[in-house]
DNA sequence: AGCACGCCGACT
DNA sequence: GTCGGCGTGCTC
């Protein structure tokens, strides 16, 4: 093995490797960091393979190791494969996933002065270029970056060029300095015999040394080292008194590593196995069957679809699993989604593994990030916890993959290159390391139920709460009320008499409500009061979106443009509206129809401090509000135990906003909040107000029916061949130049025409169209979707240009 | 990030 | 016909 196809960390070489000579003295393995020569510059790179011959005929050598150690293993390099592969995204930033915290390190740019600038051309320089010169006389070094930030980016660029031509300043590279490291704190210990000591401290004693002596005895009473600053404490001493010591010889100090532990502060009592019920045991004894080897068909560890409601016992089949993994000498992930990443959820996995349970968080400071990722790279954890991320821990021997909520789109990356999916990738690693898979979910993803009704996956069901005998363990009572007849009635406000009722009804008893506003973004789609009809693309069975400015009704997903009706399509009324509420707005109407009740509101806007959500939760908690009115977030696994009454204000607004997946997302939030009610002792019932109660999503989540929503939603899917029948890919463009930007989607997608025909693909290009979110941070954006059973070929065959957002499998089409 | 190309407009 | 602008692509 001489050479190695290293991926480097470089723009514009995406999913490729290099070919480089491994130097005689250095011996590599797959997986290993290193440094490479790239055009003029060093860079990151790993180490993808090791082959006898290179790819191209001139190579050049690798310049080092950058650790000693692989810093990923072949699965993982396989899987950094896969992900680019599957997602286009680059190999690097694939394999950065699963870099430990602060690996990457940037080369920075920096310009001096030249040794001796020629005088004649410092008195021909233009004011730009005098007064750089000058900074740098001033600063000596200055970083690229900051002269760009002080010019804007084009302008320095070119003083910068115009000056190294000149030979005026010169450019020199350094890495940046590294953000984290281990954290190694000094230590006290003794320095000789432990025999000695007593004598030794009563002497000081009697020589006038008090202090020194207490710090002795303190020592000595201590079988390890102890932090040097803890041991000043303790003895009450200055360092003038540990110096003192350390010249007689007596203690010593070390460094010592220490761990930044995020769960330092915590205690845990050990919890033990909870019995199962007749559900649980059938379930778990599938899966135990599976986790001892036995396989199915295609000879791979099962997946399993453990489907159950709120409170049918899923954790603890999760539980069992992962005691059974332990036992088999292997170890566990659990994603969570990372609202649901709580002290309490931490507790349930931590006081059932004490100290063996990490915790993986983007709320962790770097260091405890650092710190956690090492050690369980060094195998020091039987379980790792955490959101969508955590699935690149380095967890060695992996023999479980636990998603709990899996249909929850933050398994998707969005933000950012590679846009992956937590659940696919997982899938994808269980395989590589024959672990065994459980997705679990109240109401599953239709995409992943249909895996398991076509035996991709098992399924598993818990169909019952699990009995404790209380009023309690029956689902909440859900009633949905249609606020057309409230409008024919005369009652123009948001409440419906019902939910008016039965607030007045609950805060008089001094019991707590929770008014829930289902709303993303701005949903501003066009409905008809009196029969609750929604104007539609005839195309896309989309929400048309009503524009301002004379723009009237617009489909998000292809462009169609129509005028607002006069009157309804469907029954001939007049009373058409544009329906838009934020949770402010309910808030005023709350406090105006209940003057007397204490209003909290939970939404992004008052939750962008660090622990603002805790303190709101432990406001409503401690009863220190009686009505709590929110967004999404509220319903995501909190239980209050003072909560009777929770009404949903307008069912409709995530019903109807243009995205094939809408009525999925109404469904799964209107189950999540129906669970939610009635879980302390006191029994609870959900009012859903809606304008179409007669819809599927409302109407089956009310009855917390899975199967009958499913039953609906695959056959529309079916119908209109969106996932799981089809694939869809979302090209992205921005541009604060909205002109620009519809032009650059126009090509694109004539581009794509062209393409398909040529090569006679059965793609259906879908746009170009505006995002339904137009314009984010100043930017305008236009949007192609592509839509077949594998529409990344046809891009495969396309180098996509600067600035497209490449996002296959999309969570979203908004 | 820097360097080689290559394609256009102003010149000996 | 040639010099040089910088826009685009490549770097093992």
């Amino acid at each position: 093995m001489r050479y190695a196809e290293v991926v480097v960390n470089s723009p514009g070489v995406e999913r490729r490797t290099f070919s480089y000579a491994l130097p005689l003295d250095m011996s590599l393995e797959v997986g290993h960091a290193v440094w490479v020569p790239f055009g003029p510059r060093i860079l990151q790179g790993i180490v993808f393979q090791l082959t006898e011959y290179p790819s191209v005929e001139e190579t050049r050598d690798i310049s080092g190791l950058i650790d000693q150690r692989p810093i990923l293993s072949p699965a993982q390099v396989e899987l950094a494969r896969w992900i680019s592969e599957r997602y286009l995204s680059s190999l690097f930033d694939a394999a950065a996933l699963m870099m430990p915290p602060g690996f990457l390190r940037r080369v920075i740019t920096f310009l001096t002065l030249a040794a001796r600038p020629p005088e004649d051309t410092v008195s021909s320089l233009t004011t730009q270029q005098r007064g750089l010169v000058e900074l740098l006389q001033r600063k000596g070094k200055v970083a690229v970056a900051e002269v760009e930030k002080a010019l804007g980016k084009k302008e320095a660029r070119i003083v910068i060029g115009q000056l190294v031509r000149k030979r005026l300043v010169a450019k020199s590279q350094e890495l940046e300095r590294v953000r984290v490291r281990a954290k190694v704190v000094p230590h006290l210990r003794l320095a000789l015999e432990v025999e000695g000591v007593q004598e030794i401290a009563s002497l000081l004693k009697a020589r006038g040394a008090a202090k020194q002596a207490e710090l002795l005895k303190l020592l000595w009473a201590e079988p390890r080292p102890i932090p040097l600053s803890e041991a000043k404490k303790r003895a009450r001493c200055s360092m003038a008194v540990v110096e003192a010591l350390r010249r007689k010889g007596l203690v010593a100090i070390e460094q010592v590593r220490v761990h930044r532990d995020p769960l330092a502060h915590r205690t845990f009592t050990l919890a033990s196995f909870l019995s199962l019920t007749p559900a649980q045991e059938a379930a778990w004894r599938e899966i135990k069957a599976a986790m001892e080897g036995e396989r199915g068909d295609h000879g791979k560890p099962p997946v399993f679809l453990l489907h159950g409601v709120t409170g049918s016992g899923k954790t603890e089949i999760y539980l069992r699993a992962l005691e059974q993994a332990i036992s088999q000498g292997k170890r566990g992930i659990v994603l969570v989604p990372e609202i649901a990443l709580t002290p309490q959820t931490i507790d349930r996995f931590a006081s059932r593994f004490p100290h063996r349970v990490a915790v993986l968080h983007s709320k962790l400071s770097v260091g405890e990030q650092f710190d956690e990722w090492w050690r369980i790279e060094e195998g020091a954890f039987d379980v790792v916890i955490g959101p969508r991320g955590a699935i690149f821990a380095p967890q060695p021997d992996l023999g479980l993959i636990v998603i709990d909520e899996e249909h929850e789109w933050t398994y998707k990356q969005q933000e950012q290159s590679p846009r992956y999916h937590a659940r696919d990738v997982a899938i994808k690693l269980a395989e590589l390391s024959g672990s065994v898979v459980i997705l679990g979910s109240a109401t599953p993803d239709v995409a992943t139920y249909y895996r398991s009704q076509i035996g991709d996956y098992r399924l598993l069901e818990l169909p019952e709460r699990i009995a404790r005998g209380r009023e309690e363990d029956l689902l909440p009572k859900v009633e949905v009320v249609d606020l057309r007849e409230e409008l024919k009635a005369g009652n123009r406000s948001i409440f419906s008499r019902l939910l008016a009722q039965g607030m007045e009804q609950a805060l008089a008893a001094k019991e707590q409500v929770i008014l829930f506003l289902n709303r993303r973004g701005t949903a501003t789609f066009v409905q008809c009061r009196d029969c609750g009809y929604v104007l539609r693309c005839r195309r896309c069975d989309v929400s048309l979106t009503y524009h301002s400015a004379g723009e009237g009704l617009v489909c998000h997903q292809c462009n169609y443009r129509m005028a607002v009706p006069d009157f309804c399509p469907q029954c001939g009324s007049k009373r058409i509206k544009f329906l838009g509420i934020g949770t402010q707005k309910v808030e005023e109407e709350t406090g105006r129809a209940f003057p007397g009740a204490n209003l909290l509101r939970w939404d992004s806007d008052v939750t962008r401090g660090k622990h603002s959500h805790e303190e709101i939760l432990d406001k409503f908690l401690a009863h220190q509000a009686d009505v709590l009115i929110g967004t999404q977030m509220i319903a995501k696994g909190l239980d209050f135990p003072l909560v009777t009454l929770v009404g949903v204000i307008n069912a409709d607004i995530s019903l109807h906003l243009p995205d094939f997946r809408a009525s999925e997302r109404t469904f799964q939030i209107l189950s999540q909040v129906a669970g939610r009610a009635g879980r302390g002792a006191l029994a609870g019932h959900v009012i859903v107000q809606s304008y179409t109660p007669e819809h599927y999503a409302i109407a089956c989540a009310a009855k917390h029916d899975y199967k009958s929503f499913y039953e609906q939603e695959i056959s529309l899917r079916r119908q209109y061949e969106t996932p799981p029948f089809n694939r869809l890919l979302r090209l992205l463009y921005t541009s604060p130049n909205n002109a620009l930007c519809q032009r650059e989607a126009q090509r694109m997608h004539q581009l794509l025409k062209e393409e398909r025909d040529s090569w006679g693909m059965g793609v259906s290009l879908i746009g170009p169209s505006p995002a339904f979110i137009q314009r984010v941070r100043g930017r305008f954006r236009w949007q192609i979707i592509l839509r077949s059973d594998d529409p990344a070929r046809l891009l495969a065959q396309v180098p996509i240009p600067q600035g497209w957002i490449v996002d296959i499998d999309p969570v979203s089409l908004l």
